[in-house]
DNA sequence: GCCAACGTTGGC
DNA sequence: GCCAACGTTGGC
């Protein structure tokens, strides 16, 4: 069994936010969405169930990481890419050959909110894929040693 | 609303 | 397969 890996999954909170996770049935919901190939291939080919998630807010007045989640699933055919009703609509994918899958997300605590300065002021997170320039990455993985270091800064007030 | 960064598209 | 144009992301 490999080991437990760690991953930072961003949602606008006005979609979805922690609390839209915590409030959830079973407090696990399809990660719809990803239109984005990188981010699609992490998930179809690295992510294991248990895996830990650093659920972070994006695209609103205070970005940061606001919760933990785990990986809840494998990989499945994300349907709202067949939906022309759904604004992640996709008229290139096919039946035959669908582009997209997401994996279950499974809530598992509401944090404090680590905004984005500060984890950009800790030296220990420097090398983090979420703080590089222009990074516009959905999904970005988190090495074992920054999981442990957000989570011992989520203890600090 | 601005703008930098970067992924995707499509002509050649 | 190159690369310019375009669209999107996301912090500020």
């Amino acid at each position: 069994m490999p080991a437990r890996q760690y991953w930072l999954m961003k949602s606008e909170p006005e979609e979805c936010s922690i609390d839209t996770l915590a409030q959830s049935v079973s407090q696990c919901l399809p990660w719809t969405g990803v239109r984005n190939y990188q981010a699609r291939n992490f998930m179809r080919d690295a992510m294991q169930v248990g895996d830990g998630v650093l659920f972070y807010h994006s695209s609103c007045p205070q970005p940061g990481v606001a919760g933990l989640a785990e990986v809840a699933s494998a990989a499945y055919l994300d349907a709202t890419q067949f939906d022309p009703a759904s604004p992640y609509f996709d008229a290139r994918s096919q039946r035959e050959a669908p582009r997209w899958l997401h994996v279950d997300v499974r809530f598992v605590r509401k944090t404090r909110l680590l905004g984005l300065a500060e984890m950009r002021a800790q030296p220990g997170l420097a090398g983090m894929t979420l703080l590089r320039p222009g990074n516009r990455l959905s999904i970005t993985p988190v090495t074992p040693a920054e999981w442990q270091l957000i989570l011992e800064l989520l203890e600090r007030t």
